[in-house]
DNA sequence: TATTAAACGAGACGGTACGTCGCGTCTTGGT
DNA sequence: ACCAAGACGCGACGTACCGTCTCGTTTAATA
């Protein structure tokens, strides 16, 4: 019967951290300032330097914290179905209010800050990298999958071209075309004898 | 027998650019300040901001003017043997010093500024897109590539896993390693019968 | 039969030096500036520098020039009754808008602007004491002035309290205050025997 | 035992009051800025914001604070003589370097500026004529003024012909100008029966 | 009358300073 | 002893004018 005990520094840090998303849901991430947060939270700057490096390093905690984002894959027996379920969430979360904007400054801040990135890298890319691999692996065994298909490239082949829609030619993504790219990384590109 | 006639004006947006380029190799997006350019360019500030609304934008255009970035497709009549030169192109330009990391501030930036986001979309993106889309509709034509395949989705599956691995994973990419992408995106993920 | 040729210059002269006040009615001669003058006169500020050097002339000579501020002196045999009603029209001119503030301002601009404080000496201090010191003479003359009364120090003694007033301790100055302060420059401090 | 704790803020504001002396001896008020004098005092322009809301109300502090110019009134019994050495005073300390020039730009810029007026007024003209309200009150009930001489009057007679000279007409001020003046000033302009 | 030089409006330009904001560090005072 | 509150040195922001400097375009006086 283990409770957590809740100290007064975790509560402080939670109220920070929460405050951290509000603030940037309403201002943006590039208006964002540890001043801002500080009032907002009713709180001394010094306690929140004693906590983050930097804004980018609160923001990523603030962002990640609250929920692993839900991005489980199902396991229905169909690996390209589960896929397409997987993904479909995916880019209901990333690519929407409230979590997209958010989610896409991050990755921005990332580009300046490799602190943030290493970080990102730790508690976003690598644990969804392992799930997926892992679903991937299954498929394969099941014969879901080309034997030979490379199970390191996975997060680059099938989550890639997904960001590059949203983050650089960032047009809105719908289902339907994660369905035919997903369709179409499936079939390949040379033609079928 | 037309003249450029360089005028003055040219002479000194030039000049910005220059400066904009050189700082930014020595100390970085993120420490590059409007005031730092106007003093090294010697430049009164309202010089630049007559001609640029931002600094994100002062950047993209330092970035973007130069050179179209070389990126054109050769024609060897072997779509994939081209799209593997043109990629490993890419690659040695984006993902390497001097430009890489300009390249990677850009998109970063694109993140927290829609305006930059859309010039680099219309200089960038778009024209890259139109490359690839003639490319890949030539070889389409002469078979070699399946009939079916979605000339839409090309940028993303072709450029998607290589833009992934910069900014998400931020691993050095090299030429082997897009070698294996691209025989996995012709080959597809679905096992031959 | 000369006719005043009235040339372009001229009239582009009288039209910044009307722009001129208007503009320091509006805004006040601190948040006046030569850009301001040029935009609304629609003259470039080449023509302004052309024929001022610096705010603080361009405004004395606005203020100064549409007419010498009428204040010469009545003569009606009753010097002690010409001065009252001299300094009544002094203070009623100088001491309220509009033209108060614009002098109140242009003795400011003198304390800081060794030229204006010239120019105001030459084009106003000056002539106004010329005439103080005629009036007064002829007074002396006629026996209403005691014979040993320094005329030098007329403007001195005359005006200073005055400009004390208006400038230091910024009250406003009423018809009777000035008789009061008239009627003891006349009696003197000294116990009478 | 009252001991003055000498707060840090307290020394801080005194720095900037000395610097800001100091640069105005050294430039001249119209030059001061703000920013110089946070340069050179080693502080930030926001530390200076805080405490003054504008250059001329730094200034002014600067100026005044020091020392309450010291502009009392000796008492040899003989009024006369008193006022006569206080003005001599007076003139030596307001109308020479160092401290003359600050004065006349401190009173030019109280023209421009209603809360530097407010302030010069309340800390320098109040107190210096409560003192000679307080020794011509004296003076009278001992017979040696006039005693019908009105009191209210007395900064505006008395200094008022020292004010215009100096910023007005902005000629050397002499002790023996002076003395002329209060000659004048007592005799009074009328003749003598 | 046609030419030409000057004056002109417009406004770009290198500067300086403005007053504001936020950084990350350091003090202070209250609980 | 910790913490909110916020002062502090610093650096940059974006703006406003300064006084100088091209630009074409009138305008007037000369050839």
């Amino acid at each position: 019967m283990t409770d957590t005990p809740r100290t007064r520094a975790d509560d402080r840090t939670e109220a920070i951290r929460r405050t951290t998303l509000e603030l940037a849901q309403e201002i943006g991430y590039a208006k964002l300032s540890i001043e801002g947060v500080a009032a907002r939270a009713g709180v001394g700057k010094h306690t929140i330097y004693r906590r983050w490096p930097s804004k980018g390093a609160l923001f990523l905690d603030a962002v990640l914290s609250p929920q692993q984002p839900d991005l489980d894959y199902p396991d229905t027996g169909d690996v390209m179905a589960d896929l397409r379920t997987q993904i479909h969430h995916a880019v209901d979360l990333l690519g929407r209010p409230p979590f997209g904007p958010l989610f896409q400054s991050l990755i921005g801040e990332a580009q300046h800050n490799p602190a943030v990135a290493a970080e990102l890298n730790e508690r976003f890319a690598k644990p969804q990298e392992a799930k997926t691999v892992a679903r991937l692996t299954k498929a394969r065994e099941q014969g879901q999958l080309a034997p030979e298909f490379d199970l390191d490239l996975a997060m680059s082949i099938l989550t890639g071209p997904l960001f590059f829609t949203l983050m650089v030619t960032q047009e809105p993504v719908t289902h339907e075309y994660v369905d035919r790219v997903l369709e179409a990384l499936f079939a390949g590109m040379r033609p079928r004898p």
